[in-house]
DNA sequence: AATGAATGAGCCTTCATTCAT
DNA sequence: GATGAATGAAGGCTCATTCAT
């Protein structure tokens, strides 16, 4: 995959036009006419449609995984790991969000390859393990439905894409932490 | 819009083709091979290939929306309702699942129609009710972002879509049961 | 391979198109022109452009095998059969023309495919067989470099879809019987 | 046509690529990456794609008919005129085997332009006198058919682009010499 | 109701060619 | 001389839709 001086142009137009209109209901001539060139000009960057997709996926995905994979090494009690983990996610829904949209849409959960399943995977293994990790300490309730209850959160994360637009990023700041708190100390009032 | 013999059959094959391929990726052909008849043949039936992404959609919907009004206006606290409600939309994911799939991918939180939007709209303030009712019942805590826990119960639920696929009722109603755990007792363990 | 009624125009425009532009250098817009429909509408009878080469390849290819087969089980002499298998040839290229001419430039000699490599060498080792038997017989000369002769022959033969043009069908028999009496007489004279 | 330092390596990679891709299946990027440079650099040697077509072909095409003029103006006896012919036809073959393969497919017996078709006849009237000459001096049997039996002789040389590929140079010639022989005596035996 | 065929628009991709650097 | 990038025109193929039978 070339990065010749346009290259980020492309890549963020096509996530721009497949985020709003889906990769399917996209064509690169919409994408081509978002960065200024014609469709078969595109070929110069990519070799074909699918490479852009990836590329546009790419970069959100392998950050949070990262940063998840950093968190979980750390010595943080596991509450706050989970709060961390949040903000992260939520922070790259913010910044990337159209690139994190397209990701929510065309891959994660879809069997688009088995690549990109693993990451799924492991972005979940990683979830799990925190969960784990605080039942052990004491920290979270015993006999804790860790697969569903992680399984709920990434849900409930993802989903933003659905309703969150990027604004202020102190408010995707206090989502993160709204989210966190529901998840940590639940609805119930605690008399 | 008429219902003539076979109309059921088209649906479903509709739904099934949706689910799995989405619905920019499907073609009528690959709905008509389901059936059993010709592309052309389909028109009997249909006006447009929306149509048939709203026949595939609406049944769950509607049959949501409708149970999610009657539960809101019984007499029982707001843990139950929340609980029955969490049960009555996985029971609905697992009984019409492709086309809850078809629904949560191609209609909600997008900017489909008027009349979908509304529809969402009912629903979230629905459950946002609930959470209001239980607050001032003393049933949840005070304070509670109410916004966000609707929207983040909607999403774990309609994230079922990407993990869970049909099997065992019993399977199905079990998870809705943790779900709502999660949601209304948190992970922290209550010493 | 359907077989609907426009089936034969169509194959009939690939092949006169085939046969004046070459393959590659046709467009199916050009075959769909031809035949009076717009390239889409080919879809109906084809599943790719190769399948209309196929088409429009198979019939002579087959015939000639087919009667290059019947041939060589009789029991005519090897000089008979010779002559009679140059007539057909002939015929075939007579009557099919534009068909061949596509065989000719598209397929024989190339690494098409498996299939019709075989189909070559079938009818070259038919008609080494001719040669071989007319030796046995000693009606051709011992130690004939058969391989040789026979490529030549096929050669020959093949070549007149550079420079014959079909026309009255008595001119193409004469061609026929000139060609044999070249490749069994030779050119020296016989005192 | 300007000749700097890489000419011939790019013409020489056109010969191979369109010998092994057909002129139209191969593009310009495929000629490029065959010599190590861009596409567009290719522009520094040539002016148009059919440019280098005409460069590849045109080497042996002229040398043939050099050396057919050549023999032709000998006194030599017409058998031997043939057998020499057949000698360096066979011998550009072998030595410009692409080169002559793209000749024989692109461009001899069509009509590709006045020029070319000009140089096909011109090579075929050498041949035919060489018949004609062969028969004045009795050398040749009276009333052969010179025209097919040149056309048939040029068809059986040209044809070995199909099934020859080359490699001992003994071997050519001798192949050279069973086509003379096959032409010369014919298949019969002199009893 | 169903079929086979046709339409027309659009899409991904290729490619000869150009050109500023 | 070479390169990277852009152009513009096709080309093969798909597909929603229509319609006569």
């Amino acid at each position: 995959m070339p990065r010749p001086s346009r290259w980020d142009d492309v890549v963020a137009a096509a996530a721009k036009v497949f985020s709003e209109k889906g990769f399917g209901g996209s064509s690169l001539e919409d994408v081509a006419r978002e960065v200024g060139m014609l469709k078969g000009s595109l070929y110069n960057y990519i070799s074909s449609k699918e490479d852009l997709l990836f590329a546009v996926v790419t970069p959100p995905a392998q950050r949070l995984l990262d940063q998840a994979r950093e968190l979980s090494e750390t010595d943080l009690p596991a509450s706050e790991k989970l709060r961390r983990l949040t903000r992260t996610h939520v922070e790259i829904i913010h910044e990337y969000f159209p690139y994190v949209n397209v990701y929510v849409h065309e891959i994660v959960g879809r069997q688009v390859s088995d690549e990109w399943s693993e990451m799924d995977r492991e972005y979940l293994r990683l979830l799990e393990g925190i969960l784990a990790e605080g039942e052990k300490q004491g920290l979270f309730a015993p006999g804790l439905p860790r697969r569903v209850a992680a399984l709920s959160l990434v849900g409930a994360l993802n989903w933003m894409t659905r309703w969150y637009r990027p604004g202020d990023p102190a408010a995707a700041q206090a989502i993160a932490d709204q989210i966190t708190d529901v998840f940590l100390s639940g609805l119930l009032s605690r008399h």
